[in-house]
DNA sequence: GTCTATACTGAGATAGAC
DNA sequence: GTCTATCTCAGTATAGAC
């Protein structure tokens, strides 16, 4: 029966949201779900991969639309490459349509930004379709090596898990309490610029 | 006498900068400096209160630098904004400087970035400096309004933390081992133009 | 004012009975 | 598959020596 399973997973995810990965106790979990603590163990091997469950199940929300999205960008454009922009609203805009339909994602992936974990989620889980991505902006922009097309989708990347921060860095900007679905909008205008930036030239070695 | 807390900042400085800020314990740093566990408690009040110490000590090798740069480039630009890519080069420009002079400064930067820990950080000991910076931006920048601003600001900051993670996202970057000033001039580059893209647009309520 | 020795609480992990 | 008991190690707190 996979019902502790489950209840371990949905009660971490919803304690996890909360409170934070580091802050949220494997004992505060299984108190919370009902279940004995070894089975966390059991079904999951440890609290870093009980993490990577829950990220898992959340992530489905967003990557098979984004690579839809870019299908469907693609396509439009024949054998033109897609506009900058198109790409980049292939990326975000999954997540401002999860992020109303489901709030639980967007407190979860704010908790995990904030907490720096990120860059080891993504390798995980998001790799496959951030590769697609870096593909689409090369094709978009033929005269930047592809060297700097890695680094601006890092730079990218880095943008976006500032933006994902709760709460943000500047309080100014939190007593606005900005929705996401407007902080996206900042941040796909700046980095529609910053992708379309001219390369920046190296020097020979 | 001083020469405690001396030795334990030392030491946690190197052994953060080598494995980072959580896996090193307390007990690992006062074994290799040679003084007592509850020292450190004596001296720093906590593990969080240690490296806000470390921290400070290596911040201040580059926030004053910063501003002084920032106050030459105003002093020559007179009355008139000082360009971004000025008031860009007065903030990383300290940065390759003291990455050349104190390569354990990068290590550490790198690993309290990869840890997510930086967000705290900045509140603490970056805040001041950044603010003058986030001023010079709205001067250099009239015609965007001031919360926009400060969200470029973040998604800057965002882009630089991602820079410095130690490992990079993608293996194909990491390969090349590209220098910290390399990937600082590519971060510029991108940085110029997301600045200067026109405004979003936002709707009205 | 400084530092040592020691104890306390809570964390993740694991072995083995059922 | 599940649960009890236990292990190791973390950060923290305190009493008291110098």
């Amino acid at each position: 029966m996979t019902d502790t399973k489950d209840k371990i997973l949905d009660t971490a995810e919803r304690l996890i949201g909360e409170q934070g990965y580091a802050a949220t106790s494997l004992r505060h979990i299984i108190a919370e779900a009902g279940v004995n603590l070894a089975a966390v163990h059991y079904h999951f091997g440890s609290k870093e991969e009980l993490l990577d469950e829950v990220v898992m199940r959340k992530a489905a929300l967003v990557n098979p639309v984004r690579l839809a999205r870019l299908d469907r960008a693609e396509a439009l454009a024949g054998n033109k490459p897609v506009a900058v922009s198109a790409v980049l609203d292939a990326f975000f805009a999954p997540m401002v349509e999860a992020a109303c339909a489901h709030p639980e994602f967007v407190r979860l992936m704010g908790r995990i930004h904030s907490e720096g974990l990120m860059p080891a989620i993504a390798k995980k889980h998001f790799y496959s379709t951030i590769d697609r991505f870096v593909k689409a902006f090369g094709r978009a922009l033929p005269d930047l090596p592809e060297s700097e097309i890695l680094w601006r989708v890092h730079f990218m990347l880095g943008a976006m898990a500032y933006t994902m921060l709760a709460p943000p860095l500047f309080p100014q900007i939190a007593e606005r309490e900005t929705d996401l679905e407007q902080r996206l909008k900042l941040l796909v205008s700046f980095l529609v610029a910053g992708f379309c930036a001219p390369p920046s030239q190296r020097e020979e070695k």
